[in-house]
DNA sequence: AAAAATATTGAACATGTGTTCAATAAAAAT
DNA sequence: ATTTTTATTGAACACATGTTCAATATTTTT
């Protein structure tokens, strides 16, 4: 049996409402009723599929996620399993999100749950723990990997977080820079120590 | 002229009721509502006070986030400008989440609105400013301080999202010394290199 | 103690929430 | 093409939201 086309129209419908209401006003402010009636939709139907606005917004993050986690998968120096190849790893993430700088504005809001963060933290996190598990160094015996991958991973996010204070005004290239400059004073990412 | 008793019994009614329903059920589905019923409080006079459930939840974030302050501020070896000293520092935070646990695995809470990290973030950045300004050394020209100090400051709630999401279950004193391990392999703070 | 200032109340209103249900429409299976 | 299955609809429900306003109660000022 095949995906029911009825359902594949709500929700489109409503998908596409939304993209035209996160244009107008804040994402916080957009009603289920608002959203309903834009979309045609009947509100009893919307309770089928999505349990409030979040539900909607939802599958736009999880595309841009899914884009984020296939540039991370785009062979580069794969077969290198060099350690600064954190640098350009992390450095994809910078294009990523001023690529989508409009939902990533709407992900870091004051007002808006900590679902969306998390999902990115834990996309960014399995990029992080697969270049750690990969280092196995010396140096990490003792620690447990968990905390050590949480640790650098919200690091970035820190980057991004004061990216989005400063509203975006900082270039990428002076960006890129400003991580090269804090990983080399200040990671375990660099040669020559140790 | 005084501050209005009046004023203070309504604030205070809605807090303590508050305090009782955040015992019962989560946070997000405490409505203004049913809060102004259990503090005997008009809905209206709720609106001349707050905007919705979060003001008044705040309020108890505010004073959390006063008590770190206050526990940053204690003078230790203050006289000491060790760079080291970094560590007592992150490690007087890890005390503090796990005396106000009730209150972080709210704030940590896929549900809860960005704003209590924020204020958690701004709060733990303004100790890590102060330390990573007074260290003023010469591998950081060139660095732009602020995306240092959010780097560094995120990286350390990094670790109290990881300590959230396996439910505070790691004892302080193992978190201790895996900030001091991943500080260690990790850091600005250390010396012998540079 | 009386007067002035102001916070709280209750009632009302339009709108939103989340749920239920029988009727209907649309799609899938035969 | 007909039958079977199921998604959507509209209507209704109790409750929540956020706002307004005149009446009342409480506090502060004099």
């Amino acid at each position: 049996m095949k995906q029911d086309l009825r359902v594949i129209k709500t929700q489109e419908s409503l998908r596409h409402a939304l993209l035209i209401l996160i244009k107008e006003k804040p994402l916080d402010s957009i009603t289920v009723a608002e959203l309903c009636r834009l979309a045609n939709i009947n509100r009893g139907t919307f309770y089928l599929h999505y349990k409030d606005v979040h539900g909607v917004f939802k599958h736009y993050l999880e595309v841009i996620v899914k884009d984020l986690r296939k540039s991370y998968e785009e062979p580069y120096y794969k077969t290198n399993f060099k350690i600064e190849n954190i640098k350009p790893d992390m450095i994809k993430i910078f294009h990523h999100v001023k690529n989508y700088q409009e939902f990533y504005q709407i992900i870091f809001d004051q007002h808006i749950p900590m679902m969306y963060y998390y999902l990115l933290f834990d996309t960014v996190r399995s990029f992080m723990k697969e270049t750690i598990d990969r280092m196995n160094q010396e140096r990490m015996k003792n620690v447990q990997v968990d905390y050590l991958v949480s640790y650098q991973t919200n690091a970035i996010l820190g980057i991004l977080i004061e990216w989005h204070q400063n509203e975006y005004s900082t270039s990428i290239d002076e960006l890129n820079q400003q991580l090269i400059l804090i990983l080399s004073i200040n990671s375990p990412f660099r040669k020559g120590i140790q």
